[in-house]
DNA sequence: TGTATCCAATACATCAGTGTATCCATTTGA
DNA sequence: TCAAATGGATACACTGATGTATTGGATACA
């Protein structure tokens, strides 16, 4: 008896979990029919009925599998954008903040399928306190990684936040996913959307004080 | 031929409504069916189409019911809990930025069912142009509506925003909307929910700037 | 009081989706 | 190369929801 599941099989979810993600966020996970899902993939029912014991099962085996791979490209994405604050603080700019937080929530949130299938995980979560959990899980882990990659470069530049810097990142965040939302709403307000988020940098200044190296976040 | 509905007609259409507002908000808009709305409201399939033409035209007329009712509270909402500030321009404190923001998003938002619906809501306006239209539509009317009440206020206090009002106050509200969604997801978290909601006054206060009696907002 | 109108209930026809039991093909491994 | 096991297709039985056509009862009005 072998313990991993063969390629085959691992293949077909893989297929399975691919279609399902378009089907979900053109249609919602409610309105999406496991049979058009499997039509889309190239399976009969059959096939979905042997790797998933239902709908809801796969729709969180592929936030898993999402989840997973943004959680894992942030950090890449966001080292990527601060290679020199350490070197010349000054560079710590509006645009510079800009340009962080567009690394951040930008690059991987502005997906338009990706923020409708995320929104239905949502949706579901505030209905189920079970989904709820596993949905809070990895806000949690994405905001602890975010915070702590700010924290330590905001102190690298000898600057730290006023507040917990996982509060100040689930705000940031908050209005990101608020653009983000408004940008798939009226794709035309996109100049709006721009201005609202000049905002932000801002803001984040304004949070900052000089780090005082005495226990500032114990 | 009246062309007034009956009253019989227009309780039974407001009796739907109602009970689809439960039906919607518990089960999702996609997942509650005719059926049930019609029986939580006492009466069968026959009622219902004798009334609307499909669940959607339920739900649009339900959206647009609800959304007036409090696009109307609101004047009255803020009115009342701004009753002082240009007598006496130095109570405008934290404590009272905090006051007016609950007012505005705090009151009517924090309704758990009326939040589930507005996602609905707003995820099939994602999906959908036309639907977007009329979501858009009303976001707007809100904005608008809170934004001039605090461009006059401020006024008042000799006091203006460095940015277009509209722009704050969606920030703002998409500040709130993420707040209210996380203490939906995690009641328990709603310590951590308030340290994030209790750095919007300081935001707030940091972009007022003193008012210049030259055009200020053309 | 009678009758015309309106509105909701009932009954029916239909359909889309689900889940399972069975069958066939392909892969695996001895 | 041949059996055993695996994986997916097919067929079927069943459920739940939809929308409509018709009926019956209440209400308004003369």
């Amino acid at each position: 008896m072998v313990e991993v599941e063969s390629t085959r099989r691992r293949k077909t979810r893989e297929r399975l979990m691919d279609a399902a993600y378009l089907e979900f966020s053109e249609r919602g996970v409610p309105a999406a029919s496991v049979e058009a899902v499997c039509e889309r993939a190239g399976f009969t029912r059959g096939a979905f009925y042997s790797n998933f014991s239902s709908k809801e099962e796969l729709f969180f085996a592929l936030m898993e599998r999402e989840n997973l791979r943004r959680v894992e490209a942030l950090g890449l994405d966001i080292a990527s954008a601060l290679p020199n604050v350490s070197d010349d603080p000054s560079v710590l700019t509006e645009e510079l903040v800009g340009e962080v937080l567009e690394r951040a929530f930008g690059g991987q949130a502005l997906d338009r399928r990706w923020c409708l299938v995320q929104e239905e995980f949502a949706l579901l979560a505030m209905r189920n306190t079970e989904v709820a959990a596993e949905y809070n899980a990895f806000q949690a882990d994405f905001f602890d990684r975010l915070a702590h990659v700010v924290r330590t470069t905001l102190a690298d530049a000898g600057l730290a936040l006023t507040g917990d810097p996982r509060d100040v990142v689930k705000l940031l965040s908050g209005v990101y996913e608020f653009a983000l939302r408004e940008s798939l709403l009226e794709p035309d307000a996109a100049a709006s959307t721009n201005r609202m988020l000049s905002l932000v940098p801002q803001i984040v200044l304004a949070l900052l004080v000089p780090l005082e190296s005495e226990a500032s976040t114990p």
